[in-house]
DNA sequence: CGAGCACTTGATCGCTTTCAATAGCTGTGG
DNA sequence: CCACAGCTATTGAAAGCGATCAAGTGCTCG
């Protein structure tokens, strides 16, 4: 396994994430703080970012690519309990160890912020508190709408359910010409859906295939996904097809 | 149905629930200023506080009592997403529409502040701000927690975690001199249990009899409970037998 | 060409659900 | 005082869904 690589500093200003982060309220002078107690680390796909029980020194933002949030029981059970996406935050400002591992599921690059300094700066600026806490009862509502997901739903539906999130999060409109239709490629292996869905790799595998013979995926390769009828999916992942965000 | 009853205002400082809710951090004058907007209200066991879809036009924290955060789907199919007890927060600042029913499963006083004036005094006040974002961080763990139980366990392992939970929570130590002795009145029905944990009624209450006749938990009635070891309690339930608590 | 990995598919097992009957308790009314 | 309704909970029998065990496919990379 390599070391993270130490990249360059960007500008603030230009960054992706700039406007959705922990850091888009700030102000200039705000933002010229956290400057300065910031630094990027990049890591490889597959690689452990934060192993739980570790002693944490930063929290973060993640930049670009995806990564998975797990908890695992002794016996190797394992339960994925968080999906982070450019922008999510990482890290719990007041606590010293990770309650989680996380794990990059493509290359990743975090903006990392040394703790003790970005829990003084919380601690004066308003702005950070109300926008983490923004994003903290997201996070909430993304939990608990997930534990109606594992409590109550059938295998064909969990799987519905986690293509339509993807689909909703990071699909790209397709342009022929067809409204509704998404195109995506899935950023999950089989086995790490069936740790999101509390499943086993076979079932996901299994349902995958009973949703394509349907009609309701299209599947080129294994990892790249149209959805033909989003309204389709949301009827089989059982929600209300109303479009499906919290009101 | 009745409807809710008003009561008069008690003073703050007498609060019990003072040191450990949304307020917990605020200073004699910030505490004034919420005092102004406050009112209480009591509802009764079985009543429903909120429906889901709702407009809010305040929020507050449960005072006395245990009520439950559910959702459900168009079939009826229900899963429980929070239990509420007192100086639990209830409301999100931000949004106008109610995200989950909330019902009281015992009878329960709450504290609410008029919504439009909390958040305007949340933007002027850190220290409601850092409290708030501190609880919530606080719940999402709790739900993350849950997510691992919902995913991963079996049906026995389910029930004792519940047990865990709700001891670790209310129980008083027995007086008899065995420590880690535990006893508690389940304040849920085995449909609540169920609905918490992702399992049918039946299944709760076939698992709870088989904990009974193994010697894990000890039953008076349908809901006094006694753990006559808590260690062996935590082992059921699939946890590390360290305590169990986040590090 | 073969090793390794991600994934698929098949057959069987077993846990939880489903359907159903019954017990225990409380409150109500004849 | 007893009968009965209504509710919560228990228990039994059978069915079904997803897990487990196992084999095989297709792809990439050395």
């Amino acid at each position: 396994m390599t070391l993270p690589i130490q990249t360059a500093n960007e500008n603030c200003e230009d960054c992706p994430i700039r406007h959705r982060a922990v850091c888009a309220r700030c102000e200039p002078d705000e933002l010229h703080e956290l400057d300065a107690i910031k630094y990027y680390r990049s890591f490889e796909a597959g690689q452990t970012i934060i192993w739980s029980g570790d002693m944490m020194n930063f929290v973060g933002s993640v930049v670009s690519g995806v990564a998975t949030l797990t908890q695992t029981m002794e016996d190797g059970r394992t339960q994925m309990v968080g999906l982070l996406l450019p922008s999510d935050f990482v890290g719990r400002p007041g606590r010293d160890g990770a309650a989680y591992n996380v794990v990059a599921t493509t290359d990743v690059v975090m903006c990392c912020f040394r703790k003790k300094p970005f829990e003084e700066l919380m601690a004066r600026t308003p702005h950070i508190a109300v926008r983490l806490l923004e994003m903290t009862l997201d996070e909430l509502d993304a939990a608990r709408e997930w534990m109606l997901v594992l409590g109550r739903k059938t295998a064909r539906e969990k799987i519905a359910s986690l293509l339509a999130i993807i689909a909703r999060r990071d699909a790209t409109l397709s342009t022929d010409g067809r409204p509704g239709q998404m195109v995506f490629d899935l950023p999950l292996t089989r086995e790490a859906m069936a740790d999101y869905l509390g499943l086993t790799l076979e079932t996901v595998s299994r349902q995958m295939s009973a949703l394509k013979k349907d009609g309701v995926i299209l599947l080129e390769g294994k990892r790249h996904v149209t959805i033909p009828d989003m309204r389709r999916l949301m009827d089989e992942a059982g929600d209300d097809s109303d479009g499906g965000f919290l009101v």
